[in-house]
DNA sequence: CACCATATGCAAGCAGTGCTCACATTCGCG
DNA sequence: CGCGAATGTGAGCACTGCTTGCATATGGTG
């Protein structure tokens, strides 16, 4: 894994790698607005301007800590949906749910940092679309299976997926949503969306005075959002 | 309005309300993390000492703007809302979510403040939750009045809250809830977070490329919303 | 192996920040 | 009317992100 290219590529690779887990540290436990890039240097040992050495900004760290978060919960997801039976689609669709919002809890201020506010205005790099796409994939997986499943001797049509705004691009950029009806897509959108915002809502104090047990309402939304999605288990209809 | 209390006591406010004015117009250009005392103090023509006076600390500052956006958000969805037949639900439902959306879109950084990251394991003072209860609120009502006017027949058993891990102060803590059945109550938390996940998701890019025309997707959502809700117009069923 | 270029780290420094404190001043309430 | 409290000042502390000139050491190459 180390043995890669260079002995300068593989120092500079350790590097930086050794200041992203310092400063992820500082990020967990100070939060984002507190990370230092003094501090960091520090804690690694070296003098601050050495770290713009690896880093050309805080910002560029920052970003290089989201694109990790991102990919830390994308693989935690597929993780965590991939030990399902693949048939059980209602299993899958939770047990990925599940894992979102748990690994929203383990890491909060990463979490914040990725869906929180983005000082909106900010364009994320294209570094980051990648790894941003890995959650949204499992669940359009878990949905288009569902639905070919479903599909035995329903004959439904494609229809035009303008009418629901959704960019063309959006099933044909590796999507896994190729010929669900629009219906379908936009129940997804929905889904989507429902289930980060519970998540958010409740890992941000929205829902503090309003709910009293977290487990219970997210296992309820999920149910709920399943049903609408045409999403069941095993055992159902066998 | 501004002749109450002693001269002291008015010149307080007046310049109060001008610190939180500067701070508010640099926080929407500059963004929360760019919003310095210093500089708000030098264009409201003090030292940055000064400031201190009237505010603690930035972070006194920036709470004090939380609750003016709350307050702010609640009286453009209040207005909204108000606006419209009583009698008709569905129409009230979409005014008061275009409201908080447009009110979001037009107010970008300070809907971020309210709803992005707070800094996880912040604890929002006591001052924020009147304010931000009026959006709920105002949701709520609607929830309430649709369902009155639908239950002519229906008994409808109101079943124990627990079920549902809702908070018992809940319904009892001014919302207009009372009375209403469990079912209702988890779909109007459900239709709640998803009414501001997907506000949030479009305003910080998070379905840039996913979806083509925000409008028709909002659009689309709140209706399917309202439906899960039961909530309908007039002339449906008159 | 020897050499040089390049990558790396350091120290100092600039401009800015939040915040404190001792000090004037001035304003208004009793 | 005079005293006290409220207000504004300016210097200063410790910190920040970031730049720049310089020394060093290390790795790829003749």
């Amino acid at each position: 894994m180390t043995r890669e290219g260079t002995p300068r590529a593989r120092a500079r690779a350790a590097a930086l790698e050794e200041i992203k887990r310092v400063a992820r540290a500082q990020l967990a436990e100070r939060g984002a607005a507190a990370l230092s890039v003094r501090l960091v240097a520090r804690e690694v040992g070296m003098c601050s301007s050495g770290v713009y050495r690896y880093f050309a900004s805080r910002d560029e760290l920052l970003t290089a800590l989201i694109i990790d978060a991102y990919d830390a919960l994308g693989a935690a997801v597929e993780e965590a949906e991939g030990a399902i039976d693949r048939a059980d689609h209602l299993e899958r669709w939770w047990a990925a749910a599940q894992a979102i919002r748990q690994w929203a809890q383990a890491h909060p201020q990463e979490y914040g940092l990725v869906f929180g506010s983005p000082v909106p205005g900010y364009l994320a790099p294209q570094d980051t679309v990648l790894p941003a796409a890995r959650v949204p994939f499992v669940l359009a997986a878990i949905l288009r299976d569902a639905y070919e499943s479903r599909v035995v001797a329903d004959g439904v049509s494609r229809g035009d997926q303008h009418e629901f705004g959704l960019d063309p691009s959006f099933s044909t950029s590796g999507m896994p949503l190729e010929g669900l009806p629009d219906e379908m897509v936009a129940a997804g959108v929905r889904a989507w969306t429902e289930l980060f915002g519970l998540i958010s809502f409740e890992l941000f104090g929205h829902l503090k005075g309003s709910v009293l047990d977290g487990d219970v309402v997210f296992r309820t939304a999920c149910d709920r959002m399943a049903g609408a999605l045409g999403i069941v288990g095993v055992g159902v209809d066998a």
